[in-house]
DNA sequence: GTCTATACAAAGATAGAC
DNA sequence: GTCTATCTTTGTATAGAC
């Protein structure tokens, strides 16, 4: 029962977990093999069973754990009370461009996950707690006359639709790694200033 | 040899290419089975094999069509030497929202697409030509000092985001079908607006 | 806890009759 | 061109030894 770990790095169950992620996101869940995982943890294949019973199990774990991620990192700026708009703006842009360039796959993997499985989504997700939030009270103040739902679509297109395209621009030498990371820390700057203009206009 | 298709309304062929198109939308490649076309088709799993020779095959068709309807609809707009940048801007978000209503996953199929399969897309892609339009040189003429880079991604960040983000609205019930097209019909028209003061803001 | 070996099911593809 | 039957491969999961 006890966990040995004796010298080695990483518990069995940790191994198989990064592996998992890895691979998942990189073939989506459909198209991995558990033989695929174990190898790239390194065990044996009947491990994987033995920790997690099944693939299906295991990828509802490491979807669970990226959702969290990914949805974490803005909902509480939004419910901050104590930031402006202008500042949430920032804040925001900020936020998810640092969590983006170290997870850069999070959108694509979630999103294919949503389309292949929508039914596992329909009440895990803070959705609610965003369209109920206190950035959207500041909106409606701001600008009664335009619905939040465009807002919110401009700031995320802005901030997260690069990350989504890169597969594409860096699959076909439209932009390699670094070049699209430069780009993204110029946006960092940018989008607050995007949005802001976007506020302003009538 | 010949098709038959006496009195039927469509060739088999035909209603294969129509289900293929339907289930790989649906499921992504992976986790469509062949057996799953040819019942959406209504035919028999062997004349899948007998017209497309593989279920690679038939998807990379599928997806070659997708993708000259996506890319189809905006780079001729680009490259119109005859429209200003302010024209082109109106063009491209009408054309890419009408052509998104009518195939609403398109986005999200093509991006699994390149996830999977990055290496199919080296070549196959249009983006060089979007980097060396005319659309490109009127940025450049107009605000020298921003990337284009940036314009691209805010013009189809804006436009194309909602589509991407829709399969998670609609499955967490934060938007309902209907709902959500009301609100790009609103943004076909906002758009512009927005591109146009963001070009303006210094 | 970890391994080898293997059972069992699913899925792609083809042969051959009609 | 279309069907039935079947081969083969692949992939998930488990049994049982160590």
């Amino acid at each position: 029962m006890a966990k040995k770990n004796k010298g080695d790095d990483q518990s069995t169950e940790q191994k198989i977990r990064t592996a998992a992620s890895i691979v998942f996101t990189k073939k989506g869940y459909a198209a991995t093999r558990t033989r695929d995982i174990a190898e790239e943890a390194g065990i044996n294949l009947a491990l994987l069973n033995y920790y997690f019973r099944s693939k299906e199990k295991l990828f509802e774990l490491i979807m669970m754990e990226k959702v969290t991620t990914f949805f974490g990192t803005i909902v509480p700026v939004l419910n901050d009370a104590n930031l402006s708009l202008d500042e949430k703006i920032v804040s925001v842009s900020e936020r998810y461009s640092a969590m983006l360039i170290e997870h850069p796959d999070l959108p694509l993997f979630i999103l294919g996950a949503v389309r292949t499985n929508p039914e596992t989504f329909a009440n895990k997700l803070p959705i609610g707690k965003a369209l109920d939030s206190h950035f959207i009270k500041q909106l409606q103040e701001r600008r009664p006359d335009l619905h939040p739902f465009h807002f919110l679509m401009n700031l995320l297109g802005l901030a997260v639709f690069p990350f989504i395209l890169k597969p594409l621009l860096v699959a076909t030498g439209a932009l390699n790694e670094k070049a699209f990371n430069a780009k993204i820390g110029e946006r960092i700057a940018l989008i607050p200033k995007w949005m802001s203009v976007m506020l302003k206009a009538k």
